[in-house]
DNA sequence: CAGGCGTGGTG
DNA sequence: TCACCAAGCCT
């Protein structure tokens, strides 16, 4: 069973509390009665109207402004969605809009905002909302919890916001807030004991104003709850916080934590044609970066590798490199910089490799874009606009640059 | 279910 | 430098 409250008795703190009332164990966590949780809901709302943050999809109740906020926001930071919120509305100003979008473009706009598979999704339910709903973004939860990239929490933040429907938004935040409020032991990081947090969460929402309520949480959960540093003292919430009460906040939630990045080494192999211009190409068939550009990379698998030497090194990156893209390039015996970058469950360690083409492998990669056999292009440096880009790429470009910076003879 | 999936900020 | 984090969802 899991391991909830059940250690904590409420009632030794009714006397110096906000709690007045006892009410049911809900999924083993023993809450408070249906009177405080009308003083909550109150002073909760209360201090909302007073402080709430303001935001740009706070301004308006649509519920494609709201869905593409609730998208862009998935474990990513307020300022960063900021950023990008006003010119994707612009981009794609409907649903229609969006749904006939050309998949590029959508990935441009998106363009260093990570987890791309969100817009991604986002285009599908576009279309399914097209098929299904003429159009209309559907306004019950059934129909919403359907749409491609919205999940229980999406829902209940698009379906209490959009539509008043009176049902909890279960995200970090929450899991955090409930979890003080009662002292929850739950594993957050489990996906089992999301229930815990939904039934609570269920119990404690303002069924009359179910959107600002599940707003409030967020605000708590960026100010006074925050994960580290958090001081339940200033909260609004404070008298009917058990964790406050206790002195125990540091305790809540209960996180296990995950596993770390691992190593992974490539060789990005900077080609020029004639023109000057440098080969990238379109990461079709990948799950990590999917159809966003880079330039050629060889895997070189967990271990660098780099102790070979340089001869047998030249010799393993001609056969990498004529058995992916059929080409013999001419190579710089040394490497021309070094890129390092952290994913989530990956980093990768990446040494870039300076390659001129001769002119019969100019032609074969010219030949295979043309005919459209390959997703190659050649780009000159700064002229990007047409191809979304991934972070990691955006920093091999600097890399490259930061080379032709330091030696004055250029590369030509 | 565990693991995959990005990026930038923070202590 | 590094671990952890930020309005999760999909497979």
């Amino acid at each position: 069973m899991t391991e909830v409250n059940q250690d904590i008795d409420l009632s030794l703190y009714m006397n110096e509390s906000a709690i007045q009332d006892l009410g049911p164990v809900i999924e083993g966590v023993q809450v408070w009665g249906p009177v405080t949780n009308q003083d909550f809901r109150k002073t909760f709302l209360d201090w909302y109207d007073k402080e709430s943050r303001r935001l740009p999809w706070r301004e308006s109740k649509d519920p494609y402004r709201i869905w593409v906020s609730e998208i862009m926001l998935q474990q990513t930071r307020v300022d960063t969605v900021i950023g990008y919120y006003a010119r994707f509305l612009s981009a794609f100003p409907t649903i229609k809009a969006l749904a006939e979008a050309e998949e590029d473009q959508l990935l441009k706009v998106w363009e260093g905002l990570g987890y791309y598979s969100r817009v991604r999704n986002m285009q599908a339910a576009a279309q399914q909302i097209m098929a299904d709903h003429d159009g209309i973004f559907p306004d019950n939860l059934a129909d919403i919890k359907k749409l491609k990239g919205i999940g229980p929490y999406t829902a209940g933040a698009i379906g209490s916001i959009a539509f008043g429907i009176p049902v909890p938004a279960i995200d970090g935040n929450a899991m955090r807030v409930i979890s003080r409020l009662f002292m929850i032991n739950a594993d957050i990081q489990k996906p089992a004991n999301r229930k815990i947090f939904e039934a609570v969460g269920q119990y404690l929402v303002d069924p009359d104003r179910p959107g600002d309520f599940n707003q409030a949480i967020m605000d708590l959960g960026s100010s006074f709850e925050t994960p580290k540093k958090a001081m339940p003292e200033l909260s609004p919430l404070r008298d009917f916080t058990m964790a406050t009460l206790t002195r125990t906040t540091d305790n809540y939630p209960v996180k296990s934590k995950k596993a770390k990045a691992k190593p992974v080494y490539y060789q990005a192999l900077i080609l020029q044609n004639a023109k000057g211009q440098v080969l990238i190409e379109k990461r079709t068939q990948h799950k990590l970066l999917n159809n966003l550009w880079t330039v050629p990379l060889i895997n070189l698998g967990t271990s660098a590798n780099q102790n070979l030497p340089a001869n047998e090194k030249t010799a393993f990156l001609l056969a990498e490199t004529q058995e992916a893209y059929g080409i013999s390039p001419i190579f710089m015996r040394k490497e021309i910089g070094q890129v390092k970058h952290v994913f989530t469950h990956l980093i990768w360690h990446i040494l870039l490799t300076y390659g001129q083409l001769k002119p019969v492998d100019e032609k074969k990669i010219n030949d295979m874009i043309t005919s459209g056999e390959a997703d190659y292009a050649w780009v000159a440096p700064h002229q990007f606009e047409d191809y979304a880009f991934p972070t990691v790429q955006m920093k091999v470009w600097q890399a490259y640059e930061d080379y032709q910076k330091d030696n004055h003879h250029n590369i030509k």
